[in-house]
DNA sequence: TATTGTTATACTCTATAACTATA
DNA sequence: TATAGTTATAGAGTATAACAATA
C-alpha cells in the first residue's frame, strides 16, 4: 500500500532528489577545497568520530574491505592519518586521524555548509516540524 | 545570520544526511540490478526525458565532457542508446535512448522505491507538509 | 578453519590536454 | 576563431580473487 504515482508524493520525491543532488556536490566541493576526494573526505570524517578497524571503515562506506586499504594509504601518505595496531588482537589495524588529519575533518565540516544555508530559510518551529516529519519517514524514533 | 551549532539545526542537518546516504545506496542498488553503473543510469534516465547533445549531458551531470563519450560508448554498446545527427548542426550528436533503453529507464524508475516507501509512512497532509517546506527550503517557487 | 588486512587485476569514472570536424 | 565531440592519459574508486599473518 506505498503511494504510487500520485502527483504529491512525485513532487516530494522530487524535491529529495534535489536536496541530495545539492547535498551531494556541495559534499564534493567541500571536499575538493581540501584537497580530498569524496571517497577521503567520508573516511576521515569518520575517523575523527572514532579510530576505527579497517573492516568497519568499508562496512560503514558499504564497499569491500580491499578498497579502504588504498584510501587510508593516501590518507597516510598526506599525514592525515596513521594506522595503529589493536592491543586486543593483532590482526586488526586501527585507523585514527593525526593532529593535523582532525583539525582538517573540522574544517571540513566548518565549510559543510549545506541544510544549515537553506535552513536559515526555515523559523525555527518550522525547523521542528521538518525534524518530526523526516524522522517519522525515516522510522526514526523521536527520542 | 545561518544558524549555527544549534541542537535543532544539526539534527536536521543529520537527518538530511540520513536520507541523502539512504537514497543514494537504494539508486546504486537499482542501477546494479540493471547491470548499469550509477552514472549509466543517470546517463539514461536523463535521455528518456529527452534526447540530448553530449555537451548538454554533461552540464547536466557536472562532469567534463569528455567523460561523457565513454559512459554513452557503453551504453551504446549495450543497444540502449543511439547517437544521432543534428540537423541544424553537424558538430553536434544527440544521444537518445533506443525502445530497450527507453524501457529500461522506465523499469529503473519503478525499482526506485526509495521515499515511496518511506513516504508511505506520512499521511496525504503530513506529505503536503513536507512538500512546502523542502520547498521554502530550497527556495522554489511554490508554483 | 575462520578472520583481518593486503595485493593483484580489471573496469569504470574523473579531469586535463590535445586533436578533428564543423561553425 | 570558436565550438562539439573525441582521443589519450593519468589518478582514483570499485569488486573479485588470492594471499600472509593471526585467531
Amino acid at each position: 500500500m506505498t503511494p504510487r504515482a500520485d502527483p504529491l508524493t512525485v513532487e516530494v520525491v522530487g524535491l529529495i532528489g534535489t536536496v541530495v543532488a545539492r547535498y551531494y556536490e556541495e559534499y564534493e566541493q567541500a571536499a575538493t577545497e581540501h584537497s580530498l576526494t569524496g571517497a577521503q573526505a567520508r573516511v576521515l570524517s569518520l575517523l575523527s568520530v572514532e579510530p576505527l578497524p579497517m573492516r568497519k571503515i568499508a562496512q560503514r562506506l558499504k564497499c569491500e574491505p580491499s578498497n579502504i586499504t588504498g584510501i587510508v594509504d593516501r590518507l597516510e601518505s598526506r599525514g592525515l592519518v596513521e594506522r595503529r595496531p589493536d592491543p586486543a588482537d593483532r590482526r586488526v589495524k586501527l585507523a585514527a586521524p593525526t593532529e593535523e588529519g582532525a583539525s582538517l575533518a573540522q574544517a571540513l565540516r566548518t565549510s559543510l555548509d549545506f541544510a544549515r544555508e537553506p535552513l536559515g530559510r526555515l523559523t525555527a518551529a518550522e525547523r521542528t516540524l521538518l525534524k518530526e516529519l523526516l524522522q517519522k519517514m525515516l522510522g526514526v524514533a523521536p527520542e
